[in-house]
DNA sequence: CGAACCAAATTCGTATGCACTCGCTGCATG
DNA sequence: CATGCAGCGAGTGCATACGAATTTGGTTCG
């Protein structure tokens, strides 16, 4: 009954013309409307909704400081505001969206300083992912992560930035999720996701590809159980990653991609 | 036009008899009318309602498990019950509620197991905060600390139990917003609440005052600015904690208490 | 006497309507 | 020409209505 209803995204078509949306949530809603529905379980369409945006926003397809009106989402994915708001909110938990109360929803703007903030705690947290699994990893387990590594390497050469930011982000997942450590899981996840959106905003090009080798050499070190080398190399690594990112804007900026952080700004103050 | 509608408490007389709810939420409710009215801004029902099922539950006025139906909990506060399943989503974000899919909220229930889990990823921020804190405090910041473990030993020499483990929650919450870090406080306030929550539920008697000390330590070691040291106490702090609460099941709860956990896993199954 | 089935009640999921707030535009005024 | 302010439109905040799913209790049949 529900795959049904995603098919309404004709209505998409008469969406108001109010506004310039920065990025064009109608091709998110189109693009992701496959994703549900072959999704097995239907799972609550908020939860297709949040992740169908989180992605458009990782991906920059909705761009930082974007405006995410209620009604505009749920006409573009063919449900009601309802679906919309509570997504948003969901987002708004993760960070990745901003909620200003009467004024709506926009697509999060970090600056460099919460950039700073949440490479912090994503250090903290994947030291405590490694101690977790130093030592304890199963040969499986190791199988997967040195063939994921392999997918890595593969898309380094290919020079493809967005599908490397994308894998090194899952890697760091993948560990994570081997804790079988339900709240550490999320909070990774969560962390990841913004660390995502940061790098895709102030990384420069090419800088995720350096991240592979280091990955091989934290997998090892966890082979053999040295918790402290392998949380020692996991630091190290996460700041060498916020090192390359933060240093300074991204260079090939349009003007108003290096205005908008100074406007965000002014808006948050109002 | 709102505090009008508070009054309409009386509803709950008649409320379905069918299951008999362990805490009384109208109680919580009335209590914290004052509290919402009192906030200068009115700041979201949302919120007021959020944060007043977050105290009932850490003070386990509402029992672990206990059924959070919608329109009970918007009865209860005069409100609808948009607000009140906005309030719960929030707080299953926290990990204080559970939210099973068509059959409604409860109070979250968790296992020694998660307890743990959870501990180890408090261990993992808070040594974190030690961390950025370090030979960072302004003297101003120190005297605050050492003011509030004052208030510490006085509550724990009051054999105040509830209040003991209330403060010492606070005193890392203290700690965490001493950093400044956003991302970083929202997660030590999370994972703090939970331990409450598990301490609570599975803590002996007594056992949260002996932290004082160990609070007093850490201080100074962040006085001296030695991360190293802090990090070390923080860590070996809340294992201790950790060890002393997790090490059983709390020996003077009721039948019904200590079948809690085991009716829940039952219907988790289900 | 027990099991299976059906019906009623409860409660959730979702949509929608109304009111209020905020920001903008255009006009009047110093 | 700058400033202040009414009116207006867009969009959220909240309440409510309706359909669907799940549970409960009773009833019937083996």
């Amino acid at each position: 009954m529900l795959s049904g209803r995603l098919t309404r995204n004709e209505k998409q078509r008469l969406m108001p013309k109010n506004r310039p949306l920065t990025g064009n949530l109608t091709e998110v809603a189109v693009e992701r409307a496959d994703g549900m529905a072959n999704r097995s379980s239907p799972a609550s369409r908020t939860a297709a909704v949040q992740e169908a945006l989180r992605q458009a926003i990782i991906e920059q397809r909705l761009k930082a400081g974007a405006r995410l009106p209620e009604d505009a989402i749920g006409d573009a994915f063919g449900t009601s505001r309802t679906i919309a708001r509570e997504a948003l909110g969901r987002l708004a938990v993760e960070g990745l969206v901003d909620l200003r109360p009467n004024k709506g929803a926009f697509v999060a703007n970090p600056s460099l300083e919460e950039g700073h903030d949440i490479f912090v705690v994503r250090r903290g947290l994947e030291t405590t992912v490694t101690a977790a699994l130093a030592g304890k990893l199963s040969p499986d387990q190791v199988k997967t992560l040195h063939a994921f590594i392999e997918d890595e390497h593969k898309a380094a050469h290919h020079n493809d930035e967005a599908e490397s930011i994308r894998l090194a982000g899952e890697f760091h997942l993948l560990l994570a999720r081997m804790t079988g450590n339900v709240l550490l899981i999320r909070y990774t996840t969560e962390v990841v996701s913004r660390c995502s959106l940061i790098l895709a905003m102030y990384g420069r090009p090419h800088s995720a590809d350096c991240g592979v080798d280091e990955h091989r050499e934290i997998v090892t070190a966890l082979e053999e159980g040295d918790a402290a080398k392998a949380g020692k190399l996991m630091d190290t690594h996460l700041a060498a990653v916020a090192g390359r990112a933060l240093l300074q804007a991204k260079p090939n900026g349009d003007i108003r991609d290096l205005l908008a952080p100074y406007a965000a700004k002014i808006r948050a103050l109002q």
